[in-house]
DNA sequence: TGACATCCCGCACGATCGTTCTATTTTAGC
DNA sequence: GCTAAAATAGAACGATCGTGCGGGATGTCA
């Protein structure tokens, strides 16, 4: 890896912790050189604009949500364990170090949905692409008859994608170890549903 | 209501609905007084901060989520219909006309969950209380037995907390009707779960 | 209608924004 | 070690940010 390669990717690293923090659009180059401790202009010069900045904070963060979500998952057994893998490691990202004031994908849901460009486009394949995975490994845990045929694979992603999403509003409403508990319960209530017959 | 009050209260409105498309953060006292067609100075004295400003938008949208969501559910009958009621106008808020950002709850969730201050609070409170609701709704219908008794009211409120709050991101990922539908199927799956015994 | 409080505007301030340009330093290949 | 290329720094730009001040316009009530 270059010089310039092995900066820019620590510098990615800062800016996406930093972008939790106070969002793809609040997060600033000056704030961000001043973090990692360049100038501005050497630091605007791996990026060219602030719009391609906040695009590079997305692959990044797709590239670690998969190392660290998707992946290790898919060496789960196929059917339901491999599902409840996806589902704490999912849980586990939300509260990864590198992301300080929480899932950037959210932040990035919240902050794009009215700013169409490549940075929500870049949102947009991950999250469709993440629902994807979902109810492929729904659909596997049919076809090994964990779950029942009838199952409809793409509700079951909707409703882990809004559990997942809601444990992190409610972790900070109510005590964060009562949230994980019950997004947890709500999570094996879906999973009995989703077993054989009915 | 006084020439004041009168400004002030309008200027909130346009405030809510800029609020849901650049942020509580994004919103700029130049952008908002243009949007409205005042001198920046002139709409600024109403306020005299932008933290104010922020915080007045919080009691704004509070004020008319309680208008709009809770006090007509509150005028049907206690019970399920009640709690459904409540579920039907909150899909209805994240969809009104002044909010064409999206709901300004999650916005604010997003953006504030890292700045305490005044208009945390004010986000805090107005969610817990919201939770508060929702299961005290549950509660009732527990004494209408129209829900099981050992049904966890909390955990339900939590369900309905995070379904909602997923179809908000959902709708921009999947086709917004689909979205819906999926989401409504859900509550359905939770509320046939807390009916009787098991 | 007159007097007074309130509302609102114009202007200015220091700070910071994203971005560009030029120069200097550092790296990489011979 | 020299040289061309790449990486970084410094300074400056126009724009916009939140916020204060002073005075003119407008509303309110006797």
């Amino acid at each position: 890896m270059s010089k310039g390669e092995e900066t820019r990717s620590s510098v990615l690293g800062s800016a996406l912790s930093l972008a939790t923090q106070v969002g793809l659009e609040g997060l600033t180059i000056g704030k961000l050189a001043e973090h990692v401790g360049m100038s501005k202009s050497g630091l605007f010069a791996h990026f060219s604009s602030k719009e391609n900045l906040q695009v590079a904070i997305l692959d990044e963060a797709t590239a670690r949500f998969v190392a660290l979500v998707v992946a290790p998952a898919l060496k789960k057994p196929r059917g339901e364990a491999r599902l409840r893998a996806l589902f704490e490691n999912w849980l586990a990202w939300s509260k990864v170090d590198f992301m300080p004031g929480g899932c950037i994908f959210i932040q990035a849901g919240v902050e794009l949905d009215d700013r169409p460009g490549p940075a929500l486009d870049r949102y947009l394949a991950s999250q469709k692409d993440w629902l994807g995975v979902l109810a492929g490994a729904a659909r596997i845990a049919v076809e090994e008859k964990h779950f029942r045929k009838d199952l409809d694979v793409e509700l079951l992603a909707h409703e882990m994608y809004s559990l997942a999403g809601g444990y992190h509003f409610l972790r900070r409403i109510v005590e964060p170890a009562r949230a994980e508990r019950r997004t947890r319960a709500a999570f094996e209530r879906i999973l009995t549903d989703a077993r054989l017959p009915t």
